[in-house]
DNA sequence: ATAAGGTTTAACTAATCGGTTAAATTTATT
DNA sequence: AATAAATTTAACCGATTAGTTAAACCTTAT
């Protein structure tokens, strides 16, 4: 929290961050995190104890941008639809700023799910109140009855997952052209607003 | 291809998917490689010379869980909502029996996205064909006109994605509750096909 | 029986990597 | 200038791991 300037602790977060983050926890070189960050190991442990501290204080950070703030918006007082706009643009916005954190974020609770319950707890990480308000949705005859979980997971599903596939997209799809791709990208949260309000929003 | 009896190159395929599938390449041990197939490290070298080239055995043929061969079911001469259809029917079908192929497949194509080309031609993977028949289907005014790399994509996330963050619906949604969480997959069949149907289908 | 190939055992190499240490050097503080 | 703190250097430790080797042992077909 504390560091502001370019201190050395900055510069080390910053470099652990991109290094982590591109290579995960197991692929990451202490020594790769020291030369990124323009110092040696032996400062790098000077300032962190040892690799899974450093590890910790990346990822409980950048968990943020995998499970966003959405609660000040879901509780507004508007109508569903609405809600629904501005989550899915507040969503692929971060994610486009930050396109890798999705593969970073399934490897590595892949790799320890434990981990999930402290951040459950620490993030304050509540599906429920989701849940509620598209259950409320559904009783003031919004959107169509159906659990409301399969709602959210559809949601999240066509937002998260091309991002976490970003390779094979770029392959398959795009044949390296990354200009397309991100254009691509940028059209998805128009295409997917519409394909769920027409899934399940009721016409009056 | 060959291997039929419970031969010891069987025993150690089988091994070797088991541990690849569940540790990542990364994380795989050749000791526990072997034990798995109840030998010894050095019979395992003697069979497969490194622990590349087991992996890469393993690899392509465990990307047909991923990848597989759709291309029979959309060439089916009927409507695009029964191909739809058969098509979410079989790929969650498949998914349940191997919930741990999407987290494995992304896992080892973030790292090395360099080898999908390779199984791209060797797999004869080609999106292209699903592309064209979703169009078809908008030339004869069955679904909606729009991109059909994100019809595609919607699908094929809401599909996928549930399976790769399996951990993370498990404590989130279901609070290690494997049973409901089984259940819950069962459903999703249903949910998608009914999901897209209302999404992109005209009705007449 | 014997020859060949499959299998085990056990020790070893070479490389990688996280982490430590101690001394020297630089930088900032008083 | 003197002191303390930050940083570098360079060597090292201990553990892990992929891969090798050579000898012995077992199984099986000829």
């Amino acid at each position: 929290m504390e560091p502001k300037k370019d201190s050395t602790e900055e510069k080390i977060l910053e470099a652990a961050k991109t290094v982590f983050v591109t290579k995960g926890m197991e692929g990451a070189r202490m020594q790769e995190i020291a030369d990124e960050a323009g110092i040696n190991k032996a400062l790098l442990h000077y300032y962190f104890r040892s690799k899974e501290r450093l590890f910790e204080a990346i990822f409980s950070n950048v968990i943020q941008y995998a499970f966003p703030k959405l609660t000040q918006i879901i509780k507004t007082d508007t109508t569903f639809v609405v809600k629904l706009e501005q989550i899915i643009d507040a969503y692929i916005d971060l994610l486009r700023k930050h396109p890798y954190i999705p593969g970073f974020v399934l490897k590595e609770l892949n790799r320890d799910p434990s981990g999930l319950f402290k951040l459950a707890l620490k993030h304050g990480l509540n599906p429920q109140v989701i849940m509620d308000q598209i259950e409320m949705a559904m009783d003031r005859g919004e959107i169509v009855r159906m659990d409301p979980r399969h709602v959210g997971l559809n949601i999240v599903s066509m937002c998260v997952f091309p991002f976490a596939v970003r390779p094979i997209i770029n392959v398959l799809l795009f044949k390296g052209d990354e200009k397309a791709l991100e254009m691509f990208y940028a059209e998805r949260a128009n295409v997917i607003k519409q394909f769920v309000i027409d899934a399940i929003v009721i016409k009056k």
